[in-house]
DNA sequence: CCAAAAGTGTTGCTTGTACACCCATGT
DNA sequence: ACATGGGTGTACAAGCAACACTTTTGG
């Protein structure tokens, strides 16, 4: 029996629209796929579901990531949530949405590609439906916030990497330079890197030594890694 | 005419609840009210109410501030959101959380009295229903991102104030203390505050000029003022 | 006179930043 | 040989924390 409180009032739908970062090619790439129903279908949007009468909106997102990348165990953390009545015209849609970092090396691209999905560069999106692309902007300033505050590259790059690789990263997301010698220091002063007895010699004559990060759960360093703003 | 895709899913009631915060007597309080309707019928709880088909969940969160502390124009900021399915015993409601900042001395005060409501000291809460400590320790630790960052004696002190009474609300807001001098320093650096030729005797013998918010909207400094963590 | 806050100055440490410089090597 | 990135060192500036010290005045 539920309190006349409760049903006095109006019931609305859930949607979670996840912003789905990955990296590649030295760019920053944000997951869309063409809208499945009307209205705007086919329109480029973030992926997104409905949140169901027994999950959280953090399980109805990892539903989302893992129907549409295969993935279970994504980096995801709440952004904004956006309940303008009239932002879907299809219906009054409260959207609550997550920003998602996967690893683009081990997802599942059939899936992906199933779903006529596409990984665009951050620089080079294309219109989104909605207020899709004012979610994009929040949760990309979030994730310039956690990149700050913490390294992200285990998300984003696979096990093995180089310094310049994790530098590129934090160019792609920063869209600024890093100068190379300060980069360095400063990340492996804060000492969660393990320098692995392996050169990469593909993208240096000289050959530069790979890292991964040290599996210490335990010693989650929170140091602040650039200054931002 | 509504599409099938939006009909087959389920609706959910939608709560806005607002950790109210506000500075008095050199404590930062937070305002708590006795809750009117089952379940949980007289137990502490955060200011809430449920966003209508018509509104946004922010607008649906002013309404919510000036029914209980007849303030219009106050600071806002969404928290996070609770939507765990079981969170509240009564039905399933999803809450989207506020951190809302006020100033007490000029706050409805019959209004609150009214409502049964109560400013309580931050470091002796009750015990409240459902999951809003969670909620409230999750407003508290955005509070403290803000205040890191951006000069928030405007939104919780009187028009006039001394540096002692600044400082005090920074120690009451971080739980720690700060160096008298430094602090001053600090703050006077990033030339927000505007000296008065006017003094406050009353909290020390030799009397500190008092300072107020220069109005410059336009000049919205973004430096850093506490290092936090 | 003394305690307590107001207000200023000094010093040492840490951190960021700019940049010079050598190393290794594929072309 | 030389361009390119790898990697290290240096020098300066900025910011912060700790703390000394002087001023003012009510009790």
């Amino acid at each position: 029996m539920l309190s006349e409180m409760y049903k006095q009032h109006p019931r609305h739908y859930i949607a979670v629209d996840c912003s789905i970062f990955g990296y590649e090619d030295g760019e920053l790439k944000l997951l869309l796929y063409p809208r499945g129903f009307e209205p705007s279908i086919g329109k480029w949007s973030l992926m997104g579901g409905f949140v169901q009468e027994d999950e959280s909106m953090e399980e109805a997102a990892r539903r989302v990531l893992l129907q549409t990348t295969g993935l279970k165990d994504i980096f995801l953390e709440q952004a904004s949530a956006f309940s303008k009545p009239n932002r879907d015209p299809g219906a009054r849609v409260i959207s609550m949405t997550f920003m998602a970092l996967i690893r683009i090396d081990i997802h599942d691209k059939d899936l992906v590609r199933e779903n006529g999905a596409h990984w665009w560069p951050i620089t080079k999106l294309p219109t989104l439906i909605f207020d899709h692309e004012a979610i994009v902007e929040n949760a990309l300033a979030l994730l310039q916030q956690k990149a700050s505050i913490d390294l992200i590259g285990k998300e984003l790059l696979p096990e093995m990497f180089t310094l310049m690789q994790l530098r590129n990263l934090y160019e792609a997301i920063f869209q600024k330079t890093f100068d190379p010698g300060n980069f360095r220091k400063k990340i492996l002063s804060i000492d969660i890197l393990e320098k692995l007895n392996l050169k990469n010699t593909t993208e240096s004559k000289k050959g530069a030594f790979y890292y991964k990060f040290k599996n210490s759960e335990a010693g989650m360093k929170s140091e602040r890694i650039v200054k931002f703003p």
